[in-house]
DNA sequence: ATGTCATATTTGATATGA
């Protein structure tokens, strides 16, 4: 079972690509970031007419994520991430979906650092610590996973210096990542390609993709059972060189049937 | 070269977020 995360960058722009990737990987599961539309614009009878059914969550202008499903409906655990009521960002959305928990994530980006963006990046991320702590004391087969806005260590971006100063690579970003590691989940692609150089995204400025110049942002993050299930993991890089194509490239995992 | 792209309002131009 195939497990997949896109951030498209807003799904009006994208869907003619959207649907292509859909179609030519079919992932049983495709996590979608930044869809930048409100719940109305949603276009959920294009996935229906290739055998998708979504649920999402979506806000005007900006962010806004969803799950799509081959041939059922997920069931929504939890929309919008706990622990601050005064939070109306749409940047979380968690299912139940082929036996699985399926969390799928859009973590606030935290430019300019310092700043009160950074500041909401990090308390965010200490309430999905808190979230998947939660998670993981239910014992279930589990996956967070989406846009992190964090690039975990050096080895993970094209070059450390470049982006020395930006919310993405700050101790405390990274510090807060490594407590979700150090609390059992997995980190997928950095358990298979160890060594590094796995990118996830390239800036559409500055001539980024033609140069190679990316990071690894979009993760996938397992429960300890999941992972003992897990078969392969990738990027799909060459959505990113396509037309009209998303800043980010697609992450998978595929899982096996569970004994 | 702070070099691109998507969305929205302030709408054929600028602000915001990334």
């Amino acid at each position: 079972m195939r497990i997949a995360s896109f951030n498209i960058n807003g799904i009006k722009a994208r869907l003619p690509r959207l649907l292509e990737w859909l179609e030519e990987t079919r992932p049983a599961v495709a996590c979608l970031q930044e869809i930048k539309t409100q719940d109305e614009g949603f276009p959920a009878a294009e996935f229906e007419k290739i055998g998708y059914h979504a649920v999402w969550h979506g806000q005007k202008g900006f962010n806004g994520v969803a799950i799509l499903a081959d041939g059922t409906t997920p069931q929504v655990v939890q929309q919008g991430l706990p622990g601050d009521p005064t939070d109306d960002h749409a940047r979380y959305l968690e299912v139940d979906v082929f036996d699985t928990r399926i969390v799928n994530i859009y973590l606030p980006n935290g430019n300019p650092q310092p700043g009160p963006k950074f500041d909401y990046k990090l308390a965010w991320m200490e309430r999905l610590r808190a979230r998947m702590q939660e998670i993981m004391a239910e014992e279930v087969p589990a996956v967070v996973l989406g846009d992190y806005n964090v690039i975990p260590t050096d080895r993970d971006v094209w070059a450390p210096a470049a982006m020395a100063d930006d919310a993405l690579m700050q101790p405390e970003s990274r510090d807060a990542y490594m407590r979700l590691l150090a609390d059992g989940w997995i980190d997928a692609i950095a358990t298979h390609q160890p060594g590094g150089g796995v990118w996830t995204f390239w800036d559409y400025q500055a001539g980024a993709w033609q140069r190679d110049h990316g990071f690894r942002i979009d993760h996938a993050l397992l429960s300890p059972e999941l992972a003992d299930r897990l078969k392969a993991c990738g990027v799909d890089k060459e959505y990113r060189g396509r037309e009209k194509a998303s800043d980010h490239a697609p992450v998978w995992i595929e899982i096996k049937p569970a004994d």
